[in-house]
DNA sequence: TTGCCATGTGGCAGTTCGTGCCATATGTTT
DNA sequence: AAACATATGGCACGAACTGCCACATGGCAA
């Protein structure tokens, strides 16, 4: 974080407290439920371990999900904002392969990164009713990735065509990342390495099954 | 309906009145989400118009959720059969294209039946509460195709293959279905021969951005 | 400093979903 | 008709939220 420096005064007292709060709330929300797991840890414990009134808690999140999912929604933005910084040109699926390629491991080439967010989310991904509100971010962040297809309209490029074939693109993709995610949590290793690899043979073999006859 | 009636007998009195009171419970949930919405829709409001108690709903139904999503199970269920219905040798997409076809269109090629379905799942599709559950079961499903593809694993037939294809091949079909039935809810159209028509695009182009050259 | 205004916070009452427990009612069998 | 299995109802309870109002705290101007 070499810049941001010079914007720091801009942020007030209150605002600071807000962050302050709020990640406050994550820190002790996550090692509760890393400890007692997800349903078990109420959202009376939670404010109680971060010093703020249930009413509090509910005013910084919506519910007891919505702080849960916080590092998910942190990579998804990540994810984003890679994918922002591809060349407009490029096919939608290199895009998005390279995209998250960048907030995996660009940004980390340790690894030790994307550790912090599978360490935050491997426990929340065993809480099963969470699953649901996973989805729903999966797919709110499949439209914002189309989003970034049909926006860059122009005519002449290769690439953007039609919305349904960009959110095609989006939804295949995180098809493949999430069959990735999900095998990388059924088998054993807790390497995100293993994690990468597996994303890059799922996104590999998106598109290998083109049947050569269709009986229409 | 021609078969069926003989095993009818085998139904007991008390069977009989379980399955007029869950679906009783269904008629009227749904009679309430469509005149009320899905939320503001109480389940004492449901338990009350199907004349059980509160406690009686929930030992037919989990949840409110599950009743709501009940015709989307079946829909679920009567795909998973016209799959298995597909010759094994036949390609993962290749067979669950056809095998929605089926579930879609043969069994009412008026597109009566389909319409039944979208009848009641399409107002519940605005109820953004139900979009996790929906997502839940579309993984589940998801995973339930996949069984199929690995467990005709005979060595010699050319498409079995690996979990992990199985899977890919299951959940990127479902993403397809899914940006299908989101972009027709989108449209202005009512008519299920929509539906199916943009489904069908939208498996057709599935694989069609087959990068040329990859950067490795 | 003083005072005013905007905004963040706490507490409380209330609604809804969902569960455990036990008594009662209904169907089934001998 | 008696004995048994199972379905139902009612109640108490916990937990997630929400609306409302009083209070406290930070920001800003005279």
């Amino acid at each position: 974080m070499v810049r941001g420096v010079s914007e720091k005064q801009a942020e007030s007292l209150r605002e600071r407290k807000k962050r302050r709060t709020r990640q406050s709330i994550i820190d002790v929300a996550h090692a509760l439920f890393h400890a007692n797991g997800y349903d078990t840890t109420t959202v009376e414990a939670i404010a109680a371990g971060a010093e703020v009134s249930v009413r509090t808690f509910f005013r910084y999140f919506a519910n007891k999900e919505e702080v849960a999912l916080a590092p998910l929604d942190e990579m998804g933005e990540l994810t984003l904002t890679a994918l922002r910084r591809r060349p407009a040109d490029e096919p939608p699926l290199t895009a998005l392969r390279a995209a998250v390629l960048d907030a995996w491991t660009i940004m980390s080439p340790d690894g030790e990164s994307l550790r912090h967010y599978t360490d935050h989310l491997l426990p929340i991904g065993n809480a099963s009713t969470l699953a649901g509100a996973v989805q729903n971010r999966i797919v709110a962040l499949g439209d914002r990735f189309a989003l970034e297809f049909v926006e860059g309209d122009d005519p002449d490029g290769p690439q953007p065509r039609t919305d349904l074939d960009a959110s095609l693109a989006a939804f295949t993709f995180l098809a493949a990342v999430q069959v990735a995610v999900r095998a990388w949590c059924a088998s054993d290793s807790t390497d995100p390495a293993d994690l990468v690899a597996t994303a890059l043979i799922c996104l590999d073999s998106l598109a290998i099954e083109r049947n050569p006859a269709h009986r229409a």
